[in-house]
RNA sequence: GCCCCUCUAGCUCAAUGGCAGAGCAGUGGACUUUUAAUCCAUUGGUUCAGGGUUCGAGCCCCUGGGGGGGCACCA
């Protein structure tokens, strides 16, 4: 649904949204008639708005001061009170009053405040003072409009509530919904923490394409596109991993990667068809520094973007500071069946512990996929606190290394917090032959009708065999860090422009 | 793809199947310390679209569309 208007349409009526830009920007032309330009190309600031609050906030209630200031912000609020006005502008999360009187700027200078509109972006140049109830003001002496909003601002008092508007024109969502503004600027704090602390611990902040041949790495229906120049179908990429891992082989012992990768499913509170993933892969180290290295990351990055390691999950007080408990998939899932479940026993048995659990085995899985099916069905979503579950089948881990206890497990872990995966790690598969062979049982399930099966990938096998170390690497989805620290439950809330139908314009 | 909910003025929301309304925004007026300013007056509608039932539909039914939630999908 669409409310616009086309810009060369001609006023019909005097109100709704059609006068009301149609009055706006009768306003533009005036101003270019009598030589101002309403879009003006610069204003010389003195002050941010928080620098302005920052230095005269603590002026007593009453005071005027001989300070010149020249500040600029989106108006928001009027107060038009005969010879006076009172204007609240916000520059980022910072707002200040504008003070105007008639007897300082002069009748014409007054009259043209008095026409700005909500909305319009506007610089002025004042004095420091503070009202007789306190607060914070510039006296303006002289003001100039910086920008002409001709669309008005959703309701000043109740925001934008439909849904639909805030994620589509997000625009308007972050000038009037302060929840969204606080989401975006956790989501910030949380990249910017993870970036530190990975610096911190000297690994190289790298690159890597997003145009796949093959699209690997995870299991996962990709986005295809084509190379014109090329003649050549690419895959928009689902993961890091690969690239990366060619790096660690390349000598870069410590890697990472923010980046935004592309699956073609659904979408729901919980996915976007693009999100994005933080990957590192560090040499010499397997899955437990992984655990480490994951705790660490996400528990400053609480402390960095909102000041506390404790958060709110689901109604739940959970403080990321105390320790995150660790259990083996195999012993949570059978656990929560009540009897022994392990890919090493018979496929039948799985199968009808399976049935009995409401899950319908697919002829193509194989024991390790039932293992991982049971557990999705019966222990996922009780992972409220932080857990790391551990010991992955081989079967749905075919980038893992082998357990070096347990032949049918690896040496993986995903993070649980509110029942969503958070992060996923695991010691490095290196073996150039077992790798080959991993790849051909993705490449038989491929042909078999798994959509997301993976594929052969030579060149990453012929990275193997040039030698790589001993590799630790992670996988951690920045959306749903974000989502956990901002304390929201759908992934549009912690992505500014999610993916959502083509609007329909008339 | 399936199920449920939802869509009314620019925004936020009302309206037993019986004259489509309010607040904010806008417009006109009053006001030199307001701060969601206040007070008086006032403009503004293809009720998502199309069809049907009915004397009469914003409301009931059908089809389609947007959005939300759930399921499926998503190791």
């Amino acid at each position: 649904m669409t409310d616009d208007v086309p810009p060369t349409s001609a006023p019909v009526t005097t109100s709704g949204l059609a006068g009301e830009r149609a009055k706006r920007l009768d306003k533009v032309a005036t101003l270019r008639q009598a030589g101002t330009n309403p879009y003006p190309y610069r204003f010389d600031r003195s002050h941010t708005v928080a620098q302005l609050r920052e230095a005269h906030g603590d002026l007593e209630a009453g005071q005027e001061t001989d300070e010149r200031v020249q500040v600029a912000g989106r108006m928001l609020l009027k107060r038009e009170q005969g010879k006076l006005i009172f204007a609240t502008i916000r520059e980022r999360e910072s707002e200040v009053q504008l003070f105007v009187s008639k007897a300082v700027v002069g009748e014409e200078a007054f009259a043209a405040f008095a026409d700005l509109d909500l909305g319009d972006w506007v610089g002025v140049d004042g004095t420091v003072m503070t009202t007789r109830k306190g607060e914070l003001s510039v006296q303006v002496i002289t003001f100039q409009l910086l920008s002409k909003a001709v669309r008005p601002l959703p309701d000043k008092w109740h925001g934008l509530s439909d849904t639909d508007t805030r994620f589509r024109q997000r625009y308007a969502d972050l000038i009037v919904t302060e929840s969204a503004r606080r989401a975006f600027r956790i989501r910030h704090e949380v990249i910017a923490s993870f970036r530190r602390t990975l610096h911190e611990h000297d690994y190289v902040e790298v690159e890597t394409p997003v145009l796949h041949v093959e699209a690997g790495g995870a299991h996962a229906r990709p986005f295809l596109t084509h190379h014109n120049a090329l003649d050549m179908p690419l895959f928009l990429r689902i993961a890091l991993e690969l690239h990366l891992k060619r790096l660690i082989v390349g000598g870069m012992d410590r890697v990472f990667e923010i980046g935004r990768v592309f699956r073609n499913e659904g979408v729901s509170t919980r996915h976007n068809p693009e999100f994005t993933m933080m990957e590192l892969y560090q040499a010499y180290a397997d899955y437990t520094e992984m655990i480490a290295i994951t705790t660490e990351l996400i528990t400053r990055a609480a402390q960095d973007a909102t000041g506390t390691t404790v958060v709110d999950i689901d109604g739940t007080s959970v403080d990321l500071a105390q320790p995150w408990r660790q259990a083996k998939m195999t012993d949570l899932t059978s656990a929560a069946v009540g009897e022994e479940v392990h890919p090493s026993m018979p496929r039948p048995a799985l199968v009808a512990i399976a049935e009995r659990h409401g899950v319908v085995a697919a002829p193509s899985w194989g024991t390790g996929k039932l293992v991982e099916e049971l557990f999705e069905a019966t222990v996922e979503a009780s992972l409220i606190a932080p857990t790391f579950v551990t010991g992955h089948p081989v079967e749905i881990s075919p980038l893992a290394r082998t357990d070096r206890h347990d032949p049918h497990l690896t040496e993986r872990f995903e993070l649980f917090v509110g029942g969503r995966e958070l992060a996923n790690g695991y010691s490095e598969l290196n073996d150039p032959l077992e790798q080959r062979a991993r790849f051909e049982d993705e490449q038989r399930a491929k042909e078999a009708g798994n959509a997301e099966a993976g594929t052969v990938d030579e060149d990453y096998l012929r990275a193997l065999e040039y030698g790589l170390p001993p590799t630790g690497g992670l996988g951690i989805g920045m959306d749903r860090v974000a989502m956990l620290l901002a304390g929201v439950s759908s992934i549009k809330e912690v992505v500014l422009f999610p993916t959502l139908r083509p609007e329909v314009w008339e």
